[in-house]
Formats: structure tokens, C-alpha cells, sequence
DNA sequence: CGTTTTTTGATAGACGTCTATCATTTTGAT
DNA sequence: ATCAAAATGATAGACGTCTATCAAAAAACG
């Protein structure tokens, strides 16, 4: 038998079409009787709504806003383009995103832009939290006038939000100290030197406890570097550092600046291997992770100054989102749990393709 | 503006709506000049069909049929699983999914199962490919019959198929030898054992060559053991290898048999330190990669037996093949590189969550 | 020029749902 | 039993496309 329609639930249940549909949308103005007759219909025959045909029925599109902080060429301007990547493909599938950028770590900006979104009337926004009052309290607002929001990359409390989508940093961090414990399988001991932006940061914060919960035990863990994610700052600081402490088997960065890493780690290389011609002959002793797989850390890795990025998965990450706002705007159901991506770790042959303009032309 | 009609783009044309559905659907019968037109206004215009109105009113469900081998509980029960879950998702979306499974290995079967979904009026089909002449053939006849066709996860020549969606072995077999070299880092010498189903098989031998082609320079790799992907002979053969090799270092498993696998290093810790009460006191030695993340080599992986796991994904590799089965089945582009799935590294702690049921539930 | 062919236009009904309106029936309170 | 309120039925038009049919117009042909 073919997929029930409306209509033959209408008849299942001995109402009438109009019944039917006043149950289903739940508008109202029908007896509890004729409710509970329709829905066990509904549940016998097992009913599904046809979507597409709502959809085009109530002319409905979807309007899905994304708040992302302005990029400065990192690992948000990937994001920001993966993401425009994604704009023809949905808008064929009756969803328009618009993308807004907004000053990094700006929470008032941030929070006024949610409150127009929403008074806008956007079906689902899409968010880079930032961990502070005015945010949340938008977020609230969003909330309560029923539109589904969506964090991405940073989180906030729980009840702000409908769904987290990104990594769990923590895991990120033991991810690294998996890495940093195999890498020194054959040493003695070991000493890990690690590179964060803030100490404020809540996920940097969380790396490097993972870091610390996983190799701490065996391996020795400095004192972390602040760079506040400016690459000049990093590479400063890590000359410095590497001279410092000379016993240095592992550097671990956990936040942002890979440029300044590279030209750091180039030049302590160089000093060691003074008048040394092949890359090949001598590899570095260091082990090196880094996060976000980006152009620098790409050209990083394939030359052997980084041995291993962990990376979050921008574009996975957008697909769960754009998967959660469209569940959600539907008032489907949405296991949070799925919005939780597993960090993925890429070394010199693992490298995903770059991804082109567009996942697929258009048509 | 909204977004055009198929009538705005007739008005635009100076044509009735007929014409320009003849034009749009080419059912012939149309002068040039006119069509010439038609095609200029939807370009002007950028229309785009609406396909879910063209699928309802066509009724149109996609059937898109899978031939699987048959599992022995392993990859491919996994595999079949994750497929499942999807179904309820896609019968929402109008796409019909049969899993059918065949026995393993078995090329004329295989020949057959594809003739008879091509028979039957398949919309698009997905096959664990062999490299096999009856096959091959079988696969040409499909795409005579216009039946979009994807291998996953074995592939055949490019002329019989319209995307492959699966991993590079290749590339998963250099990026072992990225483990290896990383684990041996801090080591003088290394000795490799690959371990492997057959010499024969494709993927295995692909893999191992990237093993030898990252690896190979730096580290000593011995023969491989071929255990015909049977965990029994697999736990026999390894524990020989592992008495008359004393000076291994790493183990990587490339085929199936990681109950075999387990078992032999088991019994190997057991012997090497007998009376040592805890693990975390003396981690092994060895680095142990292998392939497939399942319940077993989860086990393992927490447990510290195994030391990483390359896995190919299925539930990413499911995504894209119904993806891609979805736009070829209506005409629309799909890039063959997309098909290709990067191999992911699982350690200890950045071990995806158990995939649920379903990704979602239904309603 | 008349006749056949080709091309075009006009239109109706379907797909499954939504929204709205109006008439009718049932229910509950008085 | 009376009357208002609540519940239900019937139905029509829309959404954008497909399919089909029939008549009308234009082109090609001898």
C-alpha cells in the first residue's frame, strides 16, 4: 500500500478532512474525542506529514542566520567560506542563510545582532557564542520567542541554546596527549611546551586540561604560552621558550597564530642544523601538533615542520548545524548528542582535498 | 524578488507554459527558436526547477538499492546497520532504500543481484564492487540502462561506475606509516609487521604499499602474514611471528581479524610480563595500528592494546553515497572527488560516540 | 493555393498539504 | 425546550510542477 495521506487518516479515524487537519496542526476547536481518534489513527497507519508538500503549500522558505565573529584569514574565514559554499545547495532546498559577521569577541555587538534576528523573524540562528551575560540573555530572548538557536565552535550555558555543534575540547586535548604519549613511546621522558591564546579562553582552557589529563602523568608539562592568538607574540615567546628550556621534546598549540609557529620552529631549525642541506637527513626531534587545518598548517605539515593537526571539521560541523536548524524549524526531533563532533587528527598523507568553491556546482 | 516560476520564465520568453515545459523537460516538438529563448530566459532568470514540486507531482520516490556482502559481524554488519538507520530519514525524503545482501566474494552472484535491480527499475544503485570481468560487465549493462551506479568502498575501473565513495587505500596505508615513523620517533632503529587478509586483495595490497612508501625508508618492514582476514589463523600466525621476531616494534593491521589480533597481543603482554600487576605501569612496547573501528578494537583502544585505528567512516561514506545517488538520479552534477573520503585516526580518547539507532528518531 | 506537418497555446486534473470560509450539527447551559 | 457556544463537515483555491488532450496557428510542401 502506498504512504497514507491525510485524507486517509481523515477516514481512518471516521472525520473528516478538515478534522483531520485541525488535529495535526493542532489549531484548535476539536473534542477530545475526535483528537485522540485521529491521532491513533495516525499512529496505526503510521502517518508522515509529506514535508515537501507542506512546505510548498505554505510557500514556506526557511531563513536561517549564522553570527560568525569577522575572520582575519584563519580558521573563520574558512568557516565563512565553507559556508557560502553551502548557500546554492540550500537555497534549493527552500532555505536561504545569510551570513553576518560580526567583531570578534564583541558580546554586546553579538547580542544585538541576535535581537535582530529575531525580531526579523529568522526561523533558526546559528551562533559563536561567547561566554558572557548579554549574549545569554539574547540567546534567551531568541529562545523564548521560539526560534531555535544553534551554538557553533563555542558554547554557552545549556539552557540558552537548542543545540551545542562543534567539538568538545577537552577531548581535543587528551586527543593530543594521545599523540604527544606515542610519539614519545621510545624516550625516556619528555617535555611538552604548550602554546595557548588565553588562559581565559574556555577552550583553550579545556585543551590544555585534556593535555594535562592524559600525558601529564608521564610526561613533563610546562607552564603554557599566552600569545593572545597573535602570531608575532607566539613566535616571540617560543624563540624565547625553545632557548630557555633546551630539553623540549613537544609543543603543543592549542589556540590560534600557526604562522608565527612555523616561523619559529623554521628558525630554531636552521640554528640547529646550521650548515645541514637535506630537510630528510635530520627530522626534528620535536614532536609538534597544532590545531585547525589551514593553509599554514597544511604547507606545515607536508614539509615535516608540524607533525600532526588536530582539526574540528568546519564543514562537518556546518552540515550538523544546517541538519539541527532545519530538524528543529520543523519541530522535529534533534539528539543533541549528534551536534558533538569528533575531532579529526591529519598528518602528512591524510590531508583532505581542499575543498573547492562548492561541495557541487549548481543546476 | 521571489524566487521564478516556471511561468515567469514562459512570460519572460514570450511562450506559453507548455512550451517552456516542453523545453525544460525536452519532450521534443519544439523549434529551435523558441527553445533558444526559453534557455536564454532561464538563464536571465536563474530558475531553478523546484524539485519537491516536481516530485509530488510526479509522485516520484526514488528506489535506490544497496548490494552488500554479506557480514560475518564485522565491517560490513557495521556497515549495513548504519544503513538501516538511515532508511526511515530517506523514506521521508521520497527515496526507497533495499539492502540486499550477497555472499561475499562471490562475483557471478554479485553479476546477477545488479542484472535483476536493473530489471526491477532501480533509480540508482550502490555496490561493494569486485574486480571481477562478470561484474564489471554487470556494472556497464546498469549504466546502459541509465542507472547511476556507486561503488563503495572497493571500487572497479572507472568506466563502470559513475563515482567511487570510499577511501584512498593508499593513502590510509602512507598515513600508518605517518603513526609509525611518529611513534618511532624518539627510537634508533623500528621493525614493522604488517599484517594482512591477502596478498590478492586490492585494498590490502594498496594499503600496505603506502605502509612501504612512507615507512619503508626509515623503518625495517618485514613480510607481511597473510591470515585470509581469519582471526584464529591471524592470533596463530602473530604469535609465531612475534617468538621468532623479538625485535618488533610496531604492528599494523590492515585486513579484518582484530579479535585475532587482540587475542594474540593478550596473550603476548601476558607472557612478556607475568607477574605485573598493573597496565599502566609497563604500556607495551610495541606500536600497534589497525584498521576498522568496531567494537572490538574500541575495546582495545581503551584498554591501550592497540595504539590508533584508520577508519574509513561508513556512516560518512553511506552520506556521500546517497548523495551522490540522489543528484545523479536527477541529472544534477556530482563531483567524483567528493567521493572520496578521508580516513580518520581514532586514539583513545577521540573515539566518535556510538552511532544510535538512528541518527535521530523519527515522528 | 490547398493540404499536410509541425509547432504552439490553452487548459484541466493531479500530487499532498495548507488556509480560509460557511454551513451544519452537536453539545452544554439555562 | 431554547439558545448560544463549540465542534464538525464540505469545499475551494493555492503552492509549483507534471501529464495529457485538443484546438488553433504557423510552417513546409507539392
Amino acid at each position: 500500500m502506498r504512504k497514507p495521506t491525510l485524507h486517509d487518516v481523515a477516514a481512518a479515524a471516521g472525520v473528516s478532512y478538515a478534522t483531520a487537519d485541525r488535529v495535526l496542526n493542532n489549531r484548535g476547536g476539536v473534542a477530545k474525542k475526535s483528537s485522540d481518534r485521529v491521532q491513533a489513527a495516525i499512529a496505526q497507519l503510521g502517518y508522515h506529514r509529506d514535508i515537501t508538500a507542506a512546505n510548498l503549500s505554505r510557500k514556506r522558505r526557511y531563513r536561517f542566520d549564522f553570527l560568525l565573529p569577522e575572520a582575519r584569514g584563519g580558521f573563520f574565514a574558512a568557516l565563512a567560506a565553507q559556508l557560502a559554499a553551502r548557500v546554492p545547495q540550500h537555497r534549493q532546498l527552500r532555505q536561504d542563510i545569510t551570513l553576518r559577521l560580526l567583531p570578534a569577541f564583541d558580546a554586546p555587538a553579538l547580542a544585538q545582532a541576535i535581537d535582530t534576528c529575531v525580531v526579523d523573524g529568522v526561523d533558526g540562528l546559528c551562533v559563536v557564542a561567547l561566554d558572557h551575560p548579554d549574549v545569554t540573555a539574547a540567546l534567551m530572548r531568541a529562545r523564548a520567542a521560539a526560534v531555535p538557536v544553534i551554538t557553533l565552535v563555542a558554547d554557552t550555558g545549556a539552557a540558552a541554546r537548542s543545540a551545542y555543534v562543534g567539538i568538545d575540547n577537552r577531548t581535543a586535548g587528551r586527543t593530543a596527549g594521545d599523540l604527544m604519549l606515542l610519539a614519545h613511546r621510545g624516550r625516556a621522558g619528555g617535555l611538552i611546551l604548550p602554546v595557548m591564546g588565553s588562559a581565559q579562553a574556555r577552550d583553550h582552557a579545556d585543551r590544555c586540561a585534556g593535555l594535562h589529563e592524559v600525558a601529564g602523568p608521564t610526561l613533563e608539562i610546562l607552564e603554557p604560552l599566552e600569545t593572545a592568538d597573535d602570531a608575532d607574540r607566539l613566535q616571540q615567546m617560543l624563540a624565547t621558550a625553545l632557548q630557555r628550556h633546551p630539553g623540549i621534546t613537544g609543543i603543543y598549540n592549542l589556540g590560534a597564530g600557526v604562522p608565527g609557529l612555523i616561523a619559529a620552529l623554521d628558525q630554531h631549525h636552521r640554528a640547529a642544523t646550521p650548515a645541514q642541506g637535506s630537510d630528510n637527513a635530520s627530522p626534528p626531534r620535536m614532536v609538534v601538533i597544532s590545531h585547525e587545518l589551514c593553509a599554514p598548517s597544511r604547507g606545515a605539515l607536508q614539509s615535516g615542520l608540524i607533525d600532526a593537526v588536530i582539526d574540528q571539521n568546519p564543514g562537518r560541523e556546518l552540515d550538523q548545524a544546517l541538519r539541527a536548524l532545519t530538524r528543529l524549524s520543523d519541530a522535529q526531533p534533534f539528539d543533541p548528542a549528534s551536534g558533538v563532533i569528533t575531532p579529526a587528527v591529519h598528518f602528512k598523507h591524510n590531508l583532505p582535498p581542499l575543498p573547492a568553491d562548492g561541495p557541487d556546482g549548481d543546476t
